[in-house]
DNA sequence: CACCTATGTTACTCGCCAGTAGCATTCGTT
DNA sequence: AACGAATGCTACTGGCGAGTAACATAGGTG
């Protein structure tokens, strides 16, 4: 495992490649530490370089948090709306779109803890993505439970939600009993429980 | 609402009360900042003290959260075993589980947000009073589940972890569109959801 | 090969805030 | 009324960590 050790000092990187390690750096750091304990000289260390060096690629701790955040908040999503457009058959979407957050929580990269176990929702641009992208998931599931069921929007927003909270929350916690349950019969299991749910809603055609 | 502005100088009480009244100010405080951004200083003003009153009460800053943490948690774990301890038609057990969930989340002492949206997960402490309280939670409803379905243990608890989450999110996301859903019937809409789910599960008897 | 810019380093400052030392005041008790 | 214990206050320390100033060196380019 690479990403275990830091990186050797005094070798010199173009100013691209170097942002990018930094970044990753910094991702391994904040999803082991969180927000507050993670210090920059931590994710300097680990990138093989020193502190300033980390300022002239981000202005601010903040920043460089916020740049990891979006990444992947936009990787859920993008995740969740891929399965929807996956087929038509509302059931295997149900499937596709539970395991999609399944093979979010189960990434190696634990991306997801940025999303779903931020220890900064006080501040609002964290707060403002975090939720955002609850709400971005919900919505695509929303419009499909609208377009196929009777249920006016606040509902159907209010059901999508309930079931993303269901899909996250059944995925972590498969990932840490790892090993008692193998990732497709958990994710089998929530899909047909979420399915039998959503599907006795009032057809409209 | 008397909970909003602080407390006059000046006014001595005896140890027992100030203690409660000291709670009542950090929940506040910690309710609407969060661990990181709650002062101790900002506690001890808004019930009309000095810091150093704070610190004759709790031993440290982690110490006066956890106390807190403790007893939130051991009020939604009550909540919801005598939800299900109510009645014994699943069908209505349902119903109130999700229920507590929704009463809990509306409490005006805004509880919730320490267990749901705690920023010191990290914190060993606090991380397992967190969990466990999901897996409390998640245990009782199991035990419903394992007795009448042919589900065996371990997928019952990824089944019951799944719905409280379901039921955690959901109340959260009624929380903030208040207005647009009475509380009835968003709790309503999400129990026919969850029973549609696992009453389809197979009987063992 | 000499220069200049990119990249990098050491060694600070500076603000914040949890926690404390030492002193003041009230109130029940005799 | 006088004393002691409980309650409370002002004003500090000490450490941590984000962010920076000033200096150093590699390496491509004319």
């Amino acid at each position: 495992m690479s990403s275990v050790e830091p990186a050797r000092r005094g070798v010199r990187l173009p100013r691209k490649a170097r942002r990018e390690q930094l970044l990753a750096s910094a991702q391994e750091v904040f999803v082991t530490r969180g927000y507050h304990a993670a210090a920059m000289d931590e994710i300097a260390d680990r990138a093989g370089v020193s502190k300033p060096v980390l300022y002239q690629h981000f202005p601010s701790k903040l920043d460089l948090y916020l740049a990891l955040l979006e990444q992947s908040s936009q990787d859920l999503v993008d995740r969740v709306q891929q399965a929807l457009d996956s087929t038509d058959d509302n059931h295997h979407r149900v499937r596709a779109a539970i395991e999609a957050y399944f093979a979010f929580v189960d990434d190696k990269s634990a991306a997801f803890r940025l999303i779903f176990e931020s220890d900064l929702t006080n501040e609002p641009a964290v707060g403002s993505i975090v939720e955002g992208t609850d709400q971005r998931c919900a919505l695509a599931i929303s419009d499909v439970i609208s377009a196929d069921t009777g249920l006016p929007e606040d509902q159907a927003m209010l059901v999508a939600t309930g079931l993303t909270g269901m899909a996250q929350t059944a995925a972590r916690f498969w990932l840490r009993e790892q090993g008692r349950i193998p990732r497709d019969q958990a994710s089998q299991i929530m899909s047909v429980l979420a399915w039998r749910g959503v599907s006795g809603f009032p057809k409209t055609h």
